[in-house]
Parts: structure tokens; C-alpha cells; sequence
DNA sequence: TGTACATCAGTGAACGCGCGTTCACTGATGTAC
DNA sequence: TGTACATCAGTGAACGCGCGTTCACTGATGTAC
């Protein structure tokens, strides 16, 4: 990361940025070749130069925005581990955040997609399963000690099913409610702190 | 709807419960006017004769498909209070059942298509939360009494994610266990009986 | 240090296809007498 | 009961636009001597 990159790698690794976002903004139908390539700052033309296809930047962009948003979610968990805090805590409250709520292009790629996965093709589909086992790792390995594993799973689906609803009701007093409540039933139900 | 219908009234509906079905199978893009109309029988042409447009379509569809799984889901849980069995469990049991998880297009709507509604027009989206509520109300109606309402919020959507993580990972061994998985907590946790 | 040439990254026009939408027309249903 | 006409529902061709993809070309970067 730190070595130098060609010209071609920062283009290619600033197309992929972007793709991730706006696949977590709108969706998989919502990332077109020529915008990204626009935002990217370049001519869509060139695009072919560093992608196979539409479907080689989705794949690429899925697994960066995967990437990116655990390991922000991994560092508040180390952190909040290192000062002597309840990690499972952390997780939630970032995750059942007011931010996390509005900032979709930034966040977690499970809660952005959850609904479109399944109907992609083999190849995303792998990727999109790979996803989400790593989501239900990382709670894992934030809750509390001798909590059962299963319980990751549940938590999954309940943080993100929990950010979905509230996308959907709108980052209002409705949406924060949401949010709200879910943190406090996960936190006093799972949280031993 | 016992009443005559007219031959452009059936057609109507028809084209409705396709697309109903389309929407929840394919996504918001993946419903398409000419093949909508192909599989009601029907040439794309006449389309305009019945809808103002392909969003209107979707509002209608998206109603349709709403009243319809509700409708299902409601049935099961009066039938259950009927025969002094648990409602919630009833619902519990439906909700994540394996029939669930494979026939999508016959579902709950706020599952199949939770993270696109936040990103439809104004219109859709309006519509959609009124689905989200109506889910979150049909909860609170199935819970055992003395439940705080909250809890059809959480359920809600530990329910919804639920489903879609378990479609991604497939209608095989690992999607069947996250769907008991979730069963076996909120089952052993909200469920007094 | 400077010049000549090769390679590399990106440009922009063009193509083909799918899809939402429009519209003139056809065939069937219903009504008037 | 039968005929003439109006209305209604659906047909199928066509249009325009967006979008993924291709390709010949340009300008910049790097290398050889």
C-alpha cells in the first residue's frame, strides 16, 4: 500500500473507491459505467483498460466495501478492547449509529445490499455469502466471553434488518427510534458490562 | 370481489399479481413492462390502456404484494389464537419457515426488498413505510399479552434480516440452520408458553 | 544533458441492444331499434 | 331475432434514450544511447 503505484493502479484503485460507494448508495442496477468512470475522473472509454467488465468493478467493488467497513468496525472494537471497555458495545453503538444510519456509501455492505443479494449471479453471490460470514465473525469475536456463537448470527440479522428499517422510515425521529430501540434490546440483552 | 368484473378489470389484476410476484422475485429493476405483460398473457403494448406509467405499476404491485403476505401471515396467527395455541409462535414459525426462504416471490415484501426501499422515489418510499409498519404492527398484534410494543420493532427486524441473510447463504444446509438458529432465540425469549 | 523512439494510459466517437413509451389500427363485445 | 353501429380492450410496429462495450487514435511517460 505504502510502494509506489503506477499511474494505472491509483486510476484503478480510485475507480474501484467509487464504485464502492455508489454500489452501497444505489444498489447494484445504480452502478453505471460511465458515471463511475465520471466521478473517478476520467472518460468511460478507458474503463475496459482496467475491467473485464461491469461485472469484474462490481465484484471488486463489493469486496472493497466489504473490507473497508470492517475494518472500521474491527478498529472500534480493538480500541474500545484496549482502553478496557466492552467491545459488543462498541460494535452496536457504532453500528446502530445516527451516522451509520445516514451514511450509507460508507457503511456496512450487508445492510446496504441485504435484499439484492440473492439475486446475483454465481460469482457476486459467492462473494455476497463470504460477506456476510464475516459480519457474524466480527460480532463473534466482539461478544462478551462465553457467549454462544449462534448468538452472532441472530445479532446479525437483527443489526441489519434493524439499519434497513430505519433507512426506510427515513433519518427522522421515526429512524433514530429505531435505532434506538434495538441498541438498548441487544445491549441489555447480550452486553454483561 | 365476488362482483362481476369487467374484461379490463381482471386484466388489471392480473398484470398486478405478476408484477407483485416479478418485484419481489427480481427487485425494483428486475420488473421490466413488456415482460410483466408477457407473462399476464398480454402484449406490452396494451400496458398503457391499464397503468400511467411503469411507476405506477410499482406502486400498485407493491400494495399488492403487501396486502397479500400480510393477509397469509394474519390468517396463521388468528388460526392459531383460535385453537388456544401461541399466535406468536404461529408467526415465528411462519415467518422463518423453510417454504419462506425459497418461494420469495409469495413473501413478506419488506424482506424481499428492504435494501432498495430506501432508495425509491418519494411515492415508493411512502409506500414502503407504511409496509414497515404494518409488519412491526402485525407483530405487536401476535405477541403475548404484556409485551412492551417496542419488542415488534426489534422482532421486525431481527425477522427481516434474518430471512435475507439466510437467501444469500442459500436454501441449503447454512441457510436452514440460520433461520432455526433465529427461531430457537426469539422463540425462547418473547414466547411465555 | 539532450534527442529519438517505444510503450502506456486515457480519449471520444460509434455500435448494438434493451426498454419505457406512443400510436394507428383491429377484432370483439355490447347497445339501439 | 336480427342487423348496424359505437365503444372498448388489446395488438404490434416504431421511436428515442440510456447504457455496456469496442476501437482507432492522441498525448504523456519512460527508456536507450
Amino acid at each position: 500500500m505504502a510502494s509506489k503505484q503506477s499511474r494505472s493502479e491509483t486510476s484503478h484503485e480510485r475507480i474501484v473507491e467509487v464504485a464502492a460507494r455508489t454500489l452501497r448508495r444505489n444498489g447494484y442496477s445504480g452502478v453505471g459505467v460511465a458515471d463511475v468512470m465520471k466521478q473517478a475522473g476520467l472518460t468511460h472509454g478507458g474503463f475496459y483498460a482496467h475491467f473485464k467488465s461491469r461485472d469484474a468493478l462490481l465484484a471488486e467493488a463489493l469486496e472493497r466495501a466489504g473490507r473497508d467497513s470492517a475494518a472500521v468496525m474491527n478498529r472500534r472494537i480493538d480500541t474500545s478492547r484496549e482502553r478496557g471497555q466492552s467491545p459488543f458495545r462498541a460494535l452496536v453503538e457504532g453500528y446502530l449509529s445516527e451516522n451509520h444510519l445516514s451514511r450509507v456509501e460508507e457503511g456496512c455492505v450487508v445492510a446496504a445490499l441485504g435484499s439484492e443479494m440473492p439475486r446475483q449471479s454465481p460469482e457476486l453471490l459467492a462473494l455476497s455469502t463470504r460477506r456476510v460470514h464475516s459480519l457474524i465473525e466480527m460480532i463473534q469475536r466482539a461478544l462478551p466471553e462465553g457467549s454462544a456463537p449462534e448468538q452472532g448470527m441472530v445479532i446479525a440479522a437483527t443489526m441489519v434488518g434493524t439499519l434497513q428499517l430505519a433507512r426506510t422510515m427515513g433519518a427522522n425521529e421515526q429512524g433514530k427510534a429505531m435505532l434506538a430501540t434495538t441498541r438498548h434490546a441487544l445491549l441489555s440483552q447480550y452486553d454483561s458490562a
